[in-house]
DNA sequence: AGCACGCCGACT
DNA sequence: GTCGGCGTGCTC
């Protein structure tokens, strides 16, 4: 009795959702596996799709005839069991679909691309053959389509003169080194030699060269370049059968250019070596426990995750460490690749798919045993896991904003469970979630109260920016934040400058009338782009000129208004001529690699002031800055969102922390329209526990997380009317499963109510228990299914991180 | 998603 | 009368 396997394919919709039925040909029954990708027919016609074996089984209940498995993709599997069952639990959890999980869970290149391909089986006009298929007989769906030519190419089917092809290609390319080796002895070449003419310099060479190589040894063909030798004519010496060329696979290793030096672990301070032995205990007896690392920025929280890392490989085990994508920054990889050397493998956004890949492969094989990457490496195919660590654990990029919705640190947990291990999650300010959950004793809390070298928190200053504008001061810049700037520059120290982007956008208003320009597409405000000198709308993409007249009221007074970094370097340079600026945003970091330059022109003291977005707050150590400046420290507090005091809050400590790391002391000046604002006084008093007091009162009085869950329900449609009517029909059909005490905000349109043209409401769901909620939620889908066939959009976003 | 089946309008 | 519109339903 042979067995079928059970396979989610490639179709992400709802209603193939579920594993389908195939049968294993022989050729296969003995090689195919459990979480291998494989192609299988799929529908009508010949269409053919990726699809990952998720099980077998010995029958199926599906009363029609089963098709059969056309290839397998994979030698080896690219699930793990851990990996297809978390898949599993996630598609239902974030309301997505199972075959979205497993592609979000793999590198990229494993995802098939599809080829449609039109070959010619019959005779065709002269005309066609030469027009369609250029002399060729077959071409591309695409090229076809760019002709215009896909209802003749349909027609032509039809009468059966070509036939159209699906194919599921794969994108795994690996790196592939050509090798030498010889296959004659030194006496057999000796006597090649002879055979042949004396004018044939470069073969003589070429036998001159391979009687140097010893027998079995295998030399790069790219060595033969310095003799001047050509790949041609050392195939010429293989076809007499001198050597063979060999292609052999190498993995591309994007640090193997850089040497690092090998450390050994610090010394533990008591609060560091309180917590490594608390962890410690649980990784030595295999228990599941989440820990929240509470420690100050430059407490060590670093090197308490190495040293327990340090024993999770003794133990022959593995270990997951997730960073901020920002955060991953080469001074962060050198600390790792520093103290495990090859055993580390780090995941981000800078390599290519290539080098992903590679570095996911090296995972998979288990050669390497350290995974440090951004939020995506929490799937990271370690077979054996004994910690998992989320370091900066508030940060919000954890969350997925696309599908699946899922939240790092949810998945952590989950994997921390499987692997009976235990779950780091380290900040100096921790989410007011999970500073609650280890209240309730639900995680154990760990504190590293100070920090390293007896280093003291930098002094902080607020500067009440009301009482400079009173005073006629306009700019940006406060007296006092110039004033320190120059010190610096005197004394040949360095500042750091934030911007606080969150919330701020530089757009072109009309002084005379007010006009600003929107975009067409969308309601919001075009922002002014000076490098490329266009106005562009940040949601769709839309591009104009910049306008020199308002088209309202023609006035000539129309400007930028608004601050962005090159407005302020531009200010700054104007206000000390002669400081010399690195400025560093999105447009200056684009490029692969320029993050990284402009850090070490910084380090290397090219530059009196880092000037940037929340992007220069995390991770970096200076030892010269002795200032840091927050330019505009509450623009992100008038955020309609309801963290918006803890992210303030947390920002500033974060960057407090840049200052002064080094031996000097350092100082910090925010400058400020809301001066006495609990969340910068509590930051200027460096008082997390306060300020989590103080939230969490204000949390509870308003009912917000931690206190309630959230669910974010959003609909959007072409039109506005539909998308309301919608949204309150699926708010009534979801009020039966709520109890009393669920509370409903909304629906309401969104603040940016059109985007593309789209029409976009929502409505926020507060509950605490509400058992049927879920399920509720995957009714209304499942209900909705000819609506959002039809253009209407549902997106349900469990535990949503933005309300805009 | 992509395809077929099916039931209504305007054409050789 | 039929060709083709896209609404509806299914895919192991």
């Amino acid at each position: 009795m042979s067995l079928l396997a059970d396979v989610i394919v490639d179709v992400p919709t709802l209603q193939t959702n579920q594993p389908y039925s195939y049968k294993i040909p022989d050729q296969f029954a003995e090689f195919i596996q459990k979480g291998m990708r494989v192609v299988v027919p799929f529908g009508k016609g010949g269409r053919t799709v990726q699809g990952f074996v998720v099980g077998f089984n010995k029958e199926s209940d599906y009363s029609g005839d089963l098709k059969a498995i056309q290839s397998l993709m994979d030698n080896t599997p690219v699930l793990s069991d851990e990996l297809i069952a978390l898949g599993k639990d996630l598609a239902y959890k974030t309301f997505s679909f199972r075959i979205k999980c497993y592609q979000t869970m793999l590198p990229a290149v494993l995802k098939a691309k599809y080829v449609r391909q039109i070959h010619l089986i019959d005779e065709v006009d002269e005309k066609i053959l030469f027009d369609l298929f250029k002399g060729k007989d077959s071409i591309t769906w695409e090229e076809a389509e760019k002709l215009k030519a896909l209802d003749l190419v349909l027609k032509l089917e039809k009468e059966n003169k070509v036939h159209i092809d699906y194919e599921v290609k794969d994108k795994t390319t690996t790196k592939k080194v050509k090798y030498l080796k010889p296959l004659m002895t030194f006496e057999q070449l000796e006597e090649e030699k002879m055979s042949i003419s004396k004018n044939a310099h470069k073969q003589v060479l070429f036998l001159n060269l391979l009687q140097q190589i010893a027998e079995e040894e295998l030399v790069e063909v790219s060595k033969f370049k310095e003799y001047d030798l050509s790949l041609a004519q050392l195939r010429t010496g293989e076809k007499k059968g001198w050597c063979e060329i060999i292609e052999k696979e190498v993995l591309r290793d994007p640090f193997a250019a850089i040497t690092f030096e090998t450390t050994s672990p610090l010394v533990l301070s008591p609060d560091q070596s309180a917590a490594f032995e608390a962890i410690n205990e649980s990784v030595q007896s295999d228990e599941h426990k989440v820990f929240l690392l509470k420690g100050v920025t430059g407490s060590g929280k670093t090197e308490v995750y190495l040293q327990t890392i340090s024993e999770v490989i003794d133990k022959g085990q593995g270990a997951l460490m997730l960073v901020p994508e920002i955060a991953l920054t080469p001074q962060m990889v050198e600390r790792f690749k520093s103290r495990f050397g090859d055993q580390v493998a780090v995941l981000h956004s800078g390599l290519s798919d290539g080098e992903k890949y590679d570095e996911w492969r090296k995972i998979e094989r288990e050669e390497a045993k350290v995974v440090v990457g951004a939020r995506s490496s929490i799937f990271a195919p370690l077979k054996h896991i004994g910690l998992i660590i989320i370091d900066e654990e508030h940060e919000t990029t954890y969350k997925q904003e696309e599908f699946p919705k899922y939240h790092a640190r949810d998945v952590a947990i989950w994997r921390g469970q499987y692997h009976n291990c235990p779950v780091i999650l380290g900040s100096a300010t921790p989410s007011l979630e999970s500073r609650a959950r280890a209240s309730k004793k639900v995680y154990t809390l760990l504190e590293l109260k100070e920090r390293a070298n007896n280093a003291s928190m930098p002094e902080v200053k607020v500067v009440d920016m009301r009482d400079e504008a009173r005073n006629g001061n306009r700019s940006t810049f406060s007296v006092t934040l110039k004033e320190e700037l120059l010190k610096r520059i005197e004394k040949n120290e360095q500042s750091v400058l934030l911007l606080n982007r969150r919330g701020y956008s530089s757009f072109v208003m009309c002084r005379d009338c007010g006009f600003v320009l929107g975009c067409p597409n969308c309601d919001i405000s075009q922002t002014l782009h000076m490098d490329t000198k266009k106005m562009k709308c940040h949601y769709c993409g839309h591009e104009e000129q910049i306008p020199r007249t308002c088209p309202a009221c023609q006035s000539q007074s129309i400007r930028y208004y608004g601050t962005g970094t090159q407005k302020v370097e531009e200010e700054l340079q104007e206000l000390i001529p002669h400081a010399r600026i690195i400025r560093m945003d999105v447009d200056t970091t684009r490029k692969k690699g320029a993050h990284q330059k402009l850090f070490k022109r910084f380090e290397k003291k090219e530059a009196d002031i880092l000037l940037g977005t929340q992007m220069i707050a995390k991770g970096l150590d200076f030892p010269d800055v002795t200032l840091v400046g927050v330019i505009n420290a509450d623009t992100s507090l008038g955020l309609p969102d309801f963290r918006s005091a803890e992210k303030t809050f947390q920002l500033l400590t974060q960057v407090s922390g840049r200052s002064g790391r080094g031996e000097k002391t350092g100082e910090v000046i925010v400058q400020s329209f809301n001066p006495d604002h609990y969340a910068i006084q509590l930051a200027k008093h460096h008082d997390y526990d306060a300020f989590y007091k103080k939230e969490m009162n204000l949390r509870r009085l308003s009912d917000y997380s931690p206190y309630y869950f959230l669910l974010k329900l959003s609909v959007s449609h072409e039109d506005e009317m539909t998308a309301a009517k919608k949204i309150h029909e699926f708010v009534q059909f979801l009020k039966p499963s709520l109890s009393e005490k669920a509370i409903i905000l909304g629906p309401t349109p969104k603040s940016i109510a059109r985007t593309h043209n789209r029409y976009h409401f929502q409505t926020l769901i507060k509950y605490k228990n509400e058992e049927k909620l879920k399920e509720a939620c995957h009714e209304l889908l499942q209900s909705t299914q000819r609506e959002q066939a039809k253009g209407l959009f549902i997106s349900i976003d469990y535990q949503p991180i933005d309300f805009i």
